[in-house]
DNA sequence: ATGGAACTGGGACAAATGTCCTTTTTTCAA
DNA sequence: TTGAAAAAAGGACATTTGTCCCAGTTCCAT
């Protein structure tokens, strides 16, 4: 549910480690929003410490959350390869700190680091590889479903994660996910 | 709804006459099971011409469309980068016509093609772009809604896809759909 | 500490969608 | 060309989920 890349995490810190001076650290309070959808911005972000949340909202205000990042999550990359406006939101749920690097010099490690190069495709790779599956189960399954099935792969997602970005997460009204919790308090022992 | 790569359709095709041999031409009539979830392959599909359908199919048999896949998309690439099984099924819609190279040539082209990798890089960054305000239109809005903006996007989407598939796409039933498709055509002249 | 704002929980009803089934139409191979 | 199989259309009903509320609770900034 909360998605992490320990590998890309760690190979960014010995970067900068060797060569501290193109990044940034950066260090944002709970609820902030750091990405507005549909802005232009010219730095990518990874995550170091935190959760944060990636998500798209309507014309209504209603937000569908595409992922929730943790530790080795990169955000704002997207754009470095077309060039257009962002296309989520990206807004921190607990404290957050970043390191950042500018588009620029983000295309320059790309090309010029073969490990780097690697690690940010299997990234993208795997930003399709998890999003698929999840879309297709929440679509074709009820939602007490979907709910163990979190419990199941983060345990504490209740008290971490507020119920309204919950109910984003699965694609449904904060009272469907009340009415679904409820009854499997009442069936399981689990919740 | 039908995704297309016309630039990287256009620099595989120098690629190819440049040094045909790592590549290969294949057909396939409609209807094709070409790639089958779960299992592990060891080329890449780049379609020349034709139309597929990726999706994921769960126990009970249902399908989920991830993609229609029209000319210069790939598939099987995912796999190169993780060496993991496939996570979705491809199968021909129309009768198809790809080329093909195996991993290890992709892999090697990753390394010492600039402008390759860059291609390959963008094309994971639009699959990822194209999917997400997919899943929150779909779950946000109306059947009908839906409907009308795969309409707009595509408009002899009726007649070229089967109604199953369009089903399995927005992520409902046939039932649903046809009721839907009823309603537009006694309200709009469109349908 | 306290008053307002935001989160949480749930009742009552409406609307959308799914399930199950039958009928009609189209497709395609013998 | 024709008969079986697949695809499309739709009736009747059940179920799920959403909408619109309001009441209780928690969380902060003053």
């Amino acid at each position: 549910m909360i998605r992490v890349n320990e590998e890309l995490a760690d190979y960014v810190s010995t970067l900068i480690n060797a060569r501290n001076s193109i990044w940034s650290k950066e260090t944002y309070p709970a609820k902030t929003l750091i990405i507005k959808q549909d802005s232009r911005y010219s730095k990518v972000h990874l995550i170091r410490d935190g959760i944060a949340k990636c998500y798209i909202s309507d014309e209504n205000g209603k937000e569908f959350i595409q992922e929730f990042l943790g530790q080795g999550m990169e955000f704002g990359e997207l754009e470095v390869f077309d060039r257009l406006t962002t296309i989520c939101s990206v807004e921190s749920i607990t404290a957050l700190h970043t390191v950042t690097i500018s588009h620029s010099n983000y295309q320059k490690l790309l090309d010029a680091d073969k490990t780097f190069n690697k690690l940010v495709i299997k990234a993208l790779s795997d930003k399709i590889r998890f999003k698929a599956p999840r879309h297709s189960y929440q679509h074709g399954y009820p939602i007490e479903a979907n709910l163990i099935r979190l419990k199941e792969t983060f345990p504490e997602f209740i008290s971490v994660i507020p119920k309204k970005d919950i109910a984003n997460y699965i694609g449904i009204t904060g009272r469907s996910l009340n009415r679904a919790l409820k009854e499997l308090k009442a069936k399981s022992a689990l919740f």
